[in-house]
DNA sequence: CTAGGGTTAG
């Protein structure tokens, strides 16, 4: 390189001779027209992670091929761009063409096979250095520990580790991280720990892969708490922090996501991992209001959502029913080019069961390359949730047809597509062969399936003779099913039974609590009605009022049965009244004639009904025919 | 060449 090249003279050669690759690889035919390329040039494309057609054409030009011995570090990254671009075979085979390699070919190489989750290969590829006469060095060790943590290897973690301490690189920062996180993963979280402890120095993966340990293992109090400690020794949590805790903040306090929340409003930089991890915190704790307006927010500053963003907020959409949404975002994966992307098709085709709109999902379905059971499973619910049985059965034969072997959550899926249907015999057939062809041992919420589905189909005394034959304690929601079913069929005698035994459970849910006093109070067991509300009192349990989302342009509203709270309520509920007569004119008669039905206040009936006529009319006027199937209360 | 994020039921 000559020394007094002016730079700006070299970027404008090196700008002007890219731009010929591009205009050359939009005609192909011309592909031979490609100007000689300088080993300048080549670096400065290949750290541009090129797309792999780009990529071929570069690698087909015989040039590369001197440069690969003369110049090693074209070799190197061009195995870096093809593993970036999954494509693991063609970096082994550059990988074994050179001839002169050095350790980083074989770090490189090892990475290449770990990114793409290849760790069996990643270790193979390390356990033949020595034959070649290669040492591994302190980038081999934290690739490799990458390795077994990913595929939770901890026979090769721990020779992995005797090897570090023999070479004496047990104090290096990176091998450092790198056990703490294999221990981690593979569930040794006091051996963790002590590498954590016994580190010279420490930096924020330190503590993050810490922090991952505690989450994926459970132990989401301790996960917390390292965050706190990391937080007193002053070094701040970042995105990796946030994207670490995520197991233990799912399905937690309010306190916790408030936690999380503040750590994210704190950072010194968001970035697209950040803003993925915030919204999955919000979709995995049932706040996908929260999710779907902090989507909107990452867009308002201009972040590019990718394709975990998607599938993230997706099942947040269709918890909303938040079509125009959903639809946008159809639009966006399309004009990115997201797909194919198993997990975010799989949102896609729950986002539009969710929203009732069947056709579009199976759409999505139909256009899948690839599909596995959690595939096959969104669509049998989608068309169970939507009371089409018979589709949910034919597809789940197809389904296995195709292959694939049901999980225990499939057969939850047409189980309770099965009895909403009023499948008796089917969900019969599908419970038996569940435990007799695949070996799956049912779970708790298969009995309460089974149990929905015998009494949504009158077998009442059938269903409650299901439960004592249980092989495990029923919960709330297997008895639950059971009154919901009494409550249909009228069976006071075996309400009753059930009713005491949620009484006993004393279930966190409210709506439990709702059914239990008005079966009460129809048995007229007044103390025992009295005992509830107090119950409900003391553990602060809220009736849930009837909630509605309604999407308008600028975001997701949140209704409330009986809401007074909107400025035009005045207004709204004029306009109610009116729709109510309409309805009662066309023949609506509110629900008022199950022997179990609440006696108490007839008038939230009422208010539910107007909220349910509401909706349709927000839905009705924008002539959003399908959204009417699918609200929510 | 060095961590970390996503999907399915009720």
């Amino acid at each position: 390189m000559t020394a007094i090249t002016p730079l700006t003279r070299y970027f404008s050669t090196a700008a002007r001779q890219l731009q010929i690759l591009a205009s050359s690889i939009r005609k192909p035919e011309s592909a031979q027209q490609i100007p000689l390329l300088t080993e300048d040039l080549y670096n400065q494309i290949l750290d541009k992670y090129p797309d792999l057609k780009t990529l071929k054409k570069l690698h087909s030009k015989i040039f590369i091929d001197q440069y690969l011995h003369s110049n090693p570090s074209i070799g190197i990254k061009l195995m870096r761009a093809y593993a970036a671009c999954g494509e693991t075979r063609v970096t082994r085979h550059i990988f074994d063409e050179i001839t002169d390699k050095n350790v980083v070919f074989f770090n490189v190489m090892i990475r290449s096979y770990v990114n793409n989750h290849l760790f069996q290969d990643a270790l193979l590829v390390y356990k033949s250095m020595s034959s070649h006469g290669f040492d591994p060095d302190h980038y081999t060790y934290p690739c490799v520990l990458k390795a077994c943590s990913g595929s939770e290897n901890l026979w090769v973690g721990l020779q992995i580790h005797a090897a570090v301490i023999r070479v004496g690189l047990d104090l290096n920062l990176f091998n450092g991280n790198g056990l703490v996180a294999m221990y981690g993963k593979c569930g040794c979280l006091v051996e963790a720990r002590q590498v954590l402890d016994e580190m010279p120095s420490r930096d924020v993966v330190s503590w993050n892969s810490m922090v991952a340990g505690y989450a994926k293992n459970g132990r989401f109090d301790d996960a917390l708490e390292v965050c706190r400690d990391m937080e007193l020794l002053r070094l701040k949590p970042n995105a990796g922090t946030m994207a670490s805790l995520l197991p233990a903040v799912t399905n937690t306090s309010s306190d916790n996501v408030s936690y999380v929340k503040e750590m994210f409003t704190k950072l010194a930089k968001k970035n697209l991992v950040s803003w993925n991890v915030m919204i999955a915190v919000y979709v995995n704790n049932s706040m996908p209001v929260e999710a779907v307006n902090l989507f909107s927010q990452m867009e308002a500053c201009g972040i590019d959502p990718d394709a975990v963003t998607i599938a993230s907020v997706l099942p947040a959409c269709g918890d909303l029913s938040a079509l125009l949404l959903g639809k946008r975002i159809h639009e966006y994966v399309d004009r990115k080019k997201l797909r194919p992307n198993l997990l975010l098709e799989n949102a896609m085709v729950y986002m539009y069961a969710k929203c009732g709109c069947l056709k579009d999902a199976r759409d999505v379905f139909d256009e899948m390359q690839f599909r596995d059971v959690v595939s096959w499973t969104s669509m049998i619910s989608a068309y169970g949730m939507n009371g089409q049985g018979r589709d949910a059965v034919a597809l789940f034969s197809k389904m296995q047809d195709s292959g694939l072997i049901p999980d225990s959550i499939a057969f939850v899926s047409i189980l309770s597509a099965c009895s909403h249907a009023g499948l008796l015999d089917e969900g019969r057939y599908y419970f038996k062969s569940m435990k007799g062809e695949y070996m799956i041992v049912p779970r708790i919420e298969h009995f309460a399936c089974m149990v929905d589905l015998l009494g949504r189909a009158g077998r009442v005394d059938e269903a409650y003779s299901f439960i004592k034959q249980m092989p495990m304690e029923p919960n709330e929601r297997v008895w639950g099913a059971l009154l919901s079913a009494c409550r249909v069929h009228s069976n006071m005698t075996i309400g009753l039974l059930a009713a005491d035994h949620i009484f006993q459970l004393e279930p966190e849910q409210s709506g439990y609590y709702v059914l239990l006093s008005n079966i009460y109070a129809k048995a007229s067991r007044w103390e025992d009605v009295a005992t509830v509300r107090s119950i409900m009192k003391s553990r602060g349990i809220k009736k849930m009022p009837g909630i509605s989302n309604v999407e308008l342009d600028d975001g997701v509203h949140t209704f409330l049965a009986g809401d007074q709270s909107h400025p035009q309520s005045k207004e709204i509920y004029e306009e109610l009244d009116v729709l109510v007569a309409k309805m009662k004119e066309a023949g609506y008669v509110p629900e008022t004639d199950s022997a179990l039905h609440d006696v108490e206040d007839e008038d939230k009936e009422f208010h539910l009904a107007v909220h349910k006529a509401m909706m349709w009319h927000c839905y009705l006027v924008s002539g959003m025919v399908a959204e009417v199937f699918a609200i929510h209360c």
